[in-house]
DNA sequence: TATGAATGAGTTTTCATTCAT
DNA sequence: AATGAATGAAAACTCATTCAT
């Protein structure tokens, strides 16, 4: 039983309408505000509300929620990928690029609450946003990975762990970080590549 | 099975009539089976309609969702806390009885669906839960940990991990690995050991 | 992107709640009363504001729309097919029973607005509708137009027109005619009628 | 087809420019097509797109609903109107000659989707359709429906059908003929006719 | 004139939670 | 003690309509 909007539901709004472009980037940073605070869960009204627009504004720019999530960490998202080849080049090391790069990631998702958490497809409609950091992360983090492998010589972990493997593992060592002063992500991340790079 | 009377409560009685826990087990029971089928989120009246009783009496046993998933659970937690000391003592080293254990706690973990996703404290009404797997394996944990360390001798990282941090990074890299089967979150674990115990 | 309802979402009602029974007629009643003033496509607040319930309470006694309409016209439409036998005793011919019948008909559709245009099974949600409305009468609107027909002997339409045909005839040409003064369904209906039975 | 030109707006325009109907047609030709598809309550948005145009400039045209769809079926219910007086004198009886066009009718009505739907002046916005079309039909079935009366000599019916019921009750049983294969709304409309002339 | 971004009311549906019986 | 009816807040999503450019 859809909807379908028949005669009575016709309305004239009660106040005018028609603000111009510049929407698309207040929506930007209203969401990632917004997801900051509640998560990328976060009720698409509070988004709309936050950015001062209606929340038809809000989907008819992104219409579904992955849509949004993905543009408002695509800079980010971006960064990260084009950091990887580029730490190869310029660090002492393979691990250390390797190390400094999941650094690099570690921070950007503690620093943005829920991120994390959003990042395992298990929550509806975040499937797209974990496709498109999957998609765009795993061959860095494969690289990365397979270079300090490479690097450090053999190791005693015989089918190695892979770079969807370390990828989704630091994510979901990250879920909860900023909310947690105990908890240090970073810390157990790098016991993590130690691990993984054990003679 | 409703009927299932709570194992050790035959023989005479030592207390006045004591025969209360009735629908308690049935309830118990059902919420596991529904946990598993739904994740712990999964409404109550679906609890409740399995277990053939009224919504009202899950909320009189229960007050919180998290009461009602720490009975459920408190077995096998408290069955895995028991499970720390004696394997220190049954295993060749303190290592292996880190990594057993460590093993076994990922097993409970990913065999409940949704549960390693509850157990970080983010979700409103979850914080008795995690309070009471912080408060009853921490422990655990920290000396299983902090044997393992003593025995492999001077680690390289100098804040040593506490066991807090193993157990919640633990817990966090089980998160999703039932539903992905590209992901392994035990090597995951054995991996952030292995880096935890790097000399 | 259904829903989810996490802990966020959790809030006391201002005001408490349990009203006991009663509603299921108190809903029926309401929504009869709605039907006609605003069509069967009325919205489901408009049923439980008029009814002194919430919208849940709606839904618990009637999950889809299709249910609510099937009772509230349950009892009329059940007179109606049990009249169709009836007549056929009581009439002095089986055209007039079958005029009578008809009439019953018409006047059960003019009467509650909107039943008639719910009536074709286009609108979202009101197929079990049609299908109650098709299953309960045509066998008697078929078996009444057999004996008519059988009764004015041979006709000059050669595939005769079925009872489902006839049904679903007579509900159209019921559509609109409660609103409309000049129009005046029940004369089109026995022109029908005559048509059908023309030798 | 966005530039086909109104058929007779050729040779030396008698009025001052004249070339206005541009978009105005290609409108009306993505109307009708959108009208097949998803019936005359598809969405504004659809019809602008369809056109190449903005919704504004849909608005512009055709301030309603109603509007677009009587521009949209102008030609046709013209065509219909027009054919009446001719049928009637080529016909070899009166009757012959309103069954004939009553059919053309049904053909017209049950081939546009959802056109009878809103033929009944219920739906909000749908009137100014509404009165187009009795203004424009009635006269004609009213001078054929009183021809072929007078041709059949008295019939049974007191106060005589008219045209205005006549057309509405066409227009009512051909509701949900497109969507029905067990729904002949020719053949009940024949009946209908025979009803109407039964002496 | 044309455009299409923006608006926001309106509707459906789901559940946690209360409380009269 | 148990029950389950009732509640209503929430959230998603759709479209008609306006109006700045």
């Amino acid at each position: 039983m859809p909807d379908t909007q028949d005669g009575k539901a016709t309305a004239a709004p009660s106040r005018p309408v028609g603000r111009p472009r510049r929407s698309q980037q207040a929506l930007l940073d209203a969401a990632a505000e917004v997801f900051v605070e509640s998560g990328v869960d976060a009720p698409v009204r509070e988004i709309a509300t936050k950015a001062g627009v209606g929340v038809g504004t809000v989907y008819r720019h992104f219409p579904t929620r992955s849509e949004l999530v993905v543009a408002v960490y695509r800079h980010q998202v971006e960064a990260c990928a084009e950091a990887g080849p580029r730490l190869l080049v310029e660090s002492a090391t393979p691990e250390d690029a390797l190390r400094t790069w999941v650094a690099l990631f570690v921070d950007f998702l503690v620093t943005k609450h829920g991120l994390a958490d959003a990042l395992h497809g298990d929550a509806a409609g975040s499937d797209a946003l974990h496709a498109y950091f999957v998609g765009r992360l795993v061959p860095v983090s494969s690289s990365l990975l397979a270079a300090a492998r490479a690097d450090v010589g053999p190791t005693n972990d015989e089918p190695a762990l892979d770079g969807y493997n370390l990828l989704k593992g630091v994510g979901n060592l990250c879920i909860g970080a900023a909310s947690d002063s105990g908890y240090d992500a970073d810390r157990l991340v790098q016991a993590l590549i130690s691990g993984a790079l054990t003679p």
